[in-house]
DNA sequence: GTCCAGTTGTCATTTAGCCGACAAATTAGG
DNA sequence: CCTAATTTGTCGGCTAAATGACAACTGGAC
């Protein structure tokens, strides 16, 4: 799958007179990553705002302590980074490739410039941001309200929450890194990932889970299902 | 402190030329509300974009099996309710007043028409919601990677990210509402609280906390402090 | 085919927050 | 000044997840 495909689906993109387009489509770089390779660092200057092609890219943060956590995953037909490049300040996390995958870099230079120009583009950062928000916010209301097994459901559906070929609804995830997703140890999140595919949501096999029912997932409730 | 006070000190006024500022201050209205009194209810049409004059609001959920949580409390300066009015979708929670407070309410035909004629009134929005994403995804880290007492500060100086008058660095607030801001049990709350008076960072009496070191509340590790 | 690093399944043990309970303290209202 | 409602301090028992450990399994590299 090309940039053209990711540029062309992406809705932003929509927005855009044809000048616009072009200047993006001139500017973007595409680049390939290999499985565990890094986007970029915490700590970097923020020079890219980042679409993902094809892949799976995780954002991802190691406390002091050492352990580390993943705040988001993100699929085909996201883009990434824009906080960091609006704030003008140093990236806040790592963005981590899982599994290789293939990216979209706009340059800050025409990032910013979109941002001045086309008041579009200002709308859809808007939406964005205000979508992302409320997937953040449920991320809190799940942590606090939802039992684990839930969790463990909704943060594997969260990843495809943008816009995505739903044909490839397979992730390339260890239990260790379904763990860092849901804020849980490996253990507990393997225990979930069977209650999961007890309920016929997932399919777990070796370093990999499709999934089988996204809808299902994103709703799914254990303690409904229980029946408590 | 009447509203003029609020709106002139209102970034996203200060963008706004002399007849959109007129359009404002002749739409905005006040209301005042009683402590506990709703703000707005969960599941209701959403109409207004509202701002804090003084006082505080909480922004609250509560889970089907009727533990409820608190996901932010919004004092003095800040402006809330334009998740649901860009959306148009119903309000997603409930917004509860602890303590008595003041609010000026903008109604949403005179938000959507500065979000359609002004830039600066887009820009200011953009940044609002980067900023409020970003204090929710750092609240996710904190949930995941702090040490309870931590959290329970972070929660508290979270508050006060907006402009406001620093003088009334005061919380009408009892240590139940402590924990459900921060994920947890009235009890652990309390000795939270106790930790965080030891430290010298906030001055606990019933049902009122002062806090005496915003800066250092915000930036509380308790791993660190320990040493460990 | 063999080796090896990484992953998975599953223990027992430890830890920490939750819950229910209840007495003491505090405030507001008559 | 007295009473009622709320809040706070603190206990012990309960529960669930984290942790550490280890054997079994998998897939890729050689």
């Amino acid at each position: 799958m090309p940039v053209d495909f990711l540029l062309d689906h992406s809705p932003w993109m929509q927005g855009l007179n044809a000048a616009e387009q072009n200047k993006v489509r001139q500017d973007v770089q595409v680049k390939t990553f290999n499985a565990e390779s890094f986007v970029c660092y915490r700590g970097e200057k923020a020079n890219h705002w980042i679409g993902v092609i094809n892949g799976v890219v995780k954002i991802n943060n190691v406390s002091l302590s050492g352990k580390s956590t993943t705040l988001i995953g993100l699929a085909s037909g996201a883009w990434f980074g824009e906080g960091s490049l609006i704030k003008e300040e140093l990236r806040k996390y790592d963005a981590i490739a899982m599994g290789s995958c293939e990216l979209a870099f706009i340059s800050k230079h025409t990032f910013t410039w979109l941002l001045d120009n086309s008041i579009q583009f200002n709308r859809f950062l808007i939406n964005q941001l205000n979508k992302r928000l409320g997937q953040f916010i449920g991320a809190i209301e799940n942590e606090r309200l939802l039992d684990v097994d839930s969790r463990v459901a909704r943060s594997l559906a969260t990843m495809f929450n943008a816009w995505y070929p739903k044909e490839t609804l397979m992730l390339k995830i260890s239990q260790e890194e379904v763990g860092q997703l849901a804020g849980l140890s490996r253990q507990r999140a393997n225990a979930a990932l069977k209650t999961l595919e007890e309920h016929g949501l997932i399919r777990v096999s070796y370093g990999e889970i499709n999934i089988l029912d996204l809808d299902g997932l994103s709703q799914f409730n254990a303690t409904q299902v229980a029946g408590k």
